[in-house]
Order: structure tokens, then C-alpha cells, then sequence
DNA sequence: GTTTGATTCATACGTACGTTTCATTCAAAC
DNA sequence: GTTTGAATGAAACGTACGTATGAATCAAAC
């Protein structure tokens, strides 16, 4: 199919230059010079630079989906009715784990779902298939167990509220080393900080007219 | 100064596109379509696309700062240790409440903030100023005294994760209609819902190691 | 009525972009 | 050794961008 892998490279170099700079911010040409790739090679191997945003995104955004799949398979295996802090564990911890592509990877990883989810570009709402929706669904239905009396209106806007926190952090993780503060030990913490966050956040007591 | 004003219509222009489509989806061109001026008006009145941006951003973060610091203010006129829910309030509410440009602005403001802070244009970096940083400087010191308990570092990711859950639902409430859900009432309610989510938050015991 | 200074206008400049084209390379199949 | 088809390469295409220029406009000052 492939050389010892143009294609790949060019994967690589476009995973980390939208999550730097964006979409409409990156050039095919940086792309390709940072692959070490021709120019035309976007256009044989993706067929364009959106095409190509999209196969970046699917190999991003597939091993966290698995994960939180695997994640909520395991604790509905364990028990019918998990705990919040469970549901928010197994929702919220893969978006920190590390990805496959190691240890910086991890954190444009997040960064590029970041963008993916913000940047403004029409083009953006396409980037995503259908698989990730299903996953929330999942969770929302658990959620929605655990959590009886709240109203789906409400439970819906918690679930974006856990998207919010994990990603804006990983944003703010990555594209600021924070003047004078606290990036070393943060990065390892955060995890379990937002999981706090989250937790009691999901746990309230539904909004009062 | 200026006619009925060119320079006004100009930033209008600016705020409704620089929130639809991000800083580098914008061109000058379709700014001053809209606004009904010349292309080098921009130039004229602003010095340059960039500078545009930056003028547009401080005629939307200034009010709602001033809102959060007036909040701050009225709070510890009536007692020196508010409670996290009132802090919560004070904090988060501004960003929900109509800003004068009135209805449908509001979302537009909200949505065009979460574009200057996640917008990876290397530009974004100087759009806002060291206002708002005091602002949250004292909020985080009210936080602190609220929460005792807390490592300041924690605080800070909590305090991040207000300004993350404000800014995304806005920013999903303007920019997806929400396929077949319930855009109506949420608008409304999301103020609400906010306080409740981000209070629980705040208000949560701290991470254990 | 003329001058003045601020504004608007049409237009051009130079650059960068995404994409396309077509020649070239190169390893494997025959 | 030749053929073949995938892959790469160098270069150009047309378009859109941000910015700059200099003439035209126009109300107010004199």
C-alpha cells in the first residue's frame, strides 16, 4: 500500500501542526516539509488537506472512543449500576492516558481534539463519524441511571461539562507552560484533580427552578 | 472623529465574523462586505487585520471583567468570606448575562471569548491584556480563603475549569443548533445549570494522592 | 470661494495558499 | 531486459489574502 511510509509521515507532521496551529492556520506545505514528503504527496495519498484532517482525526479520536468503550464494557461487566464516579473514571481517564504515540504525543493528542472540537472551520463538523456519538449515548444512559432525578436537559449539559474540563485543560496543558507555575507535577495530577472535579460536579443535586 | 460611524460597523462586522468562522476564517474583505465599508477602511481606522482583532476583543472581554470585578466587589461588601456558591455566581454568571449589544449578541460574545482563548493563531497570545488576569488573581485568593483545604494548584485547575465549562456550553449553544435537542429552553437554563455543576465542583474535598 | 484635514474609494502589489499536471523514479512481475 | 503500476518529484495554475497607494469626496473653517 505504502513506502517504508510517506503516508504515515505525513500523518505524523499534520497531527502535530493542526493541533499547533489549527486548521486553516496549517499549510500543506508545512506539512509535507516537516514529512520530508513532496508537496503533491496530500494530494495522491488523501486526496486533499480536508481528507486528510479527517484521517487525522479518525486515528485520533478511534483509540480514546475504544478506550472508553472498553472502559464502560468492563464496568457494566462488574456491576448493572456504576457509581458516578466510576461512570466519570471511565468517561474521563482515557482523554489523560497515554496514547500509543507516547509520552508528548499524549498531550497533542488532546490538543487536537481540542481543535477539532472548537476550531470554527465549516469543515470541522465532518472530521468526526457517528462512532463517538454512539459511545456518549452509552455513557448517557448509565449516567442517566445513576443519576434518576435529574433531568436529560440538565444531564446532557453535565456531559459536555466533562468534555469542557478535560479538553480545555490539555489545551491549556499544552499550548502554555504556564509563566512560572506549576507544569511538572500538574501534568501527572491533573488527572486526578479532574476526576474530583468531575465527580462532585455530576454528583449535585439537580438545579432548582 | 468619525461619520455615523464606519469605524463602529467595522468592529460589529468584525465580532459577528471573527466569532463564526475564528480569527483566520475571517478575511478583511468579507469584514468590510458586511459592514458595508471599503476594504481599506480597516486599514485606516485599525492599522491592520491583526490590531482590528485586538480592538474588537477588548470592546467585548472589558464589560464582562468589569461585571466579574463589580460581582467581587458587591460580594465582599457584604461579607468578608462569601460562600463558593456566591463566588461561583459572581464569577460565572457575567458570562451568561446579555451584554449590551442585547439578545442574540450574547451568545456571539460568548462564543467569539472561546475563540480568543483557544484560537491557536500565534495573534490569539495579545488580544487581551493584563486586566482580566487581575480579576481572576482575586478571585482565586476569595476561592482560597473559601477553601481552605485546597493546594493552590488544584484551585487553579478549578478555577480553570469554570472558564471551561462557561466558555464550551456557549460556545455549543451558538454554533450547533443541537440536531433534534432542546435549544429552546437551554439557553435559558444553562445559567442555572452552570451554577449548580461548577458549584459542586468547587466545592469538592481535595484530590487524595 | 477657497482651503484644509479627515475619510472613502478603486485599484494594484506581492505573497501564500490548495490543487493539478505531467514527467520521472523504482521495485517487483513477467 | 522489458513492462507495469504505484509513488515521488519539480513546477505551474488560478485564487484569495493582507496591505499599500494615491486620487476623489466632503463637511467645516476661514
Amino acid at each position: 500500500m505504502a513506502s517504508p511510509d510517506t503516508r504515515t509521515q505525513i500523518l505524523d507532521a499534520a497531527e502535530r501542526l493542526f493541533a499547533e496551529h489549527g486548521y486553516r492556520g496549517t499549510s500543506v506545505r508545512a506539512i509535507t516539509r516537516l514529512a520530508g514528503a513532496n508537496l503533491a504527496a496530500v494530494g495522491y495519498h488523501f486526496g486533499s488537506k480536508a481528507e486528510l484532517m479527517a484521517a487525522v482525526a479518525r486515528r485520533v479520536v478511534e483509540p480514546m472512543n475504544a478506550a472508553q468503550r472498553a472502559g464502560l464494557d468492563e464496568l457494566l461487566a462488574r456491576t448493572p449500576d456504576p457509581t458516578v464516579g466510576d461512570l466519570v473514571e471511565a468517561f474521563a481517564g482515557p482523554m489523560f492516558d497515554r496514547m500509543p504515540a507516547g509520552d508528548e504525543g499524549s498531550a497533542r493528542t488532546s490538543r487536537l481534539i481540542v481543535t477539532i472540537l472548537s476550531d470554527p472551520a465549516e469543515e470541522a463538523r465532518n472530521w468526526t463519524g457517528p462512532a463517538e456519538d454512539s459511545v456518549r449515548e452509552r455513557y448517557l444512559a448509565a449516567f442517566a441511571r445513576a443519576l434518576p432525578d435529574l433531568a436529560p436537559q440538565e444531564l446532557r449539559f453535565r456531559m459536555r461539562g466533562i468534555l469542557a474540563v478535560t479538553a480545555v485543560d490539555r489545551l491549556e496543558a499544552h499550548q502554555q507552560p504556564s509563566p512560572g507555575c506549576e507544569s511538572p507535577a500538574a501534568g501527572e495530577a491533573s488527572r486526578g484533580w479532574a476526576i474530583t472535579f468531575l465527580t462532585a460536579a455530576m454528583s449535585a443535586p439537580p438545579t432548582r427552578i
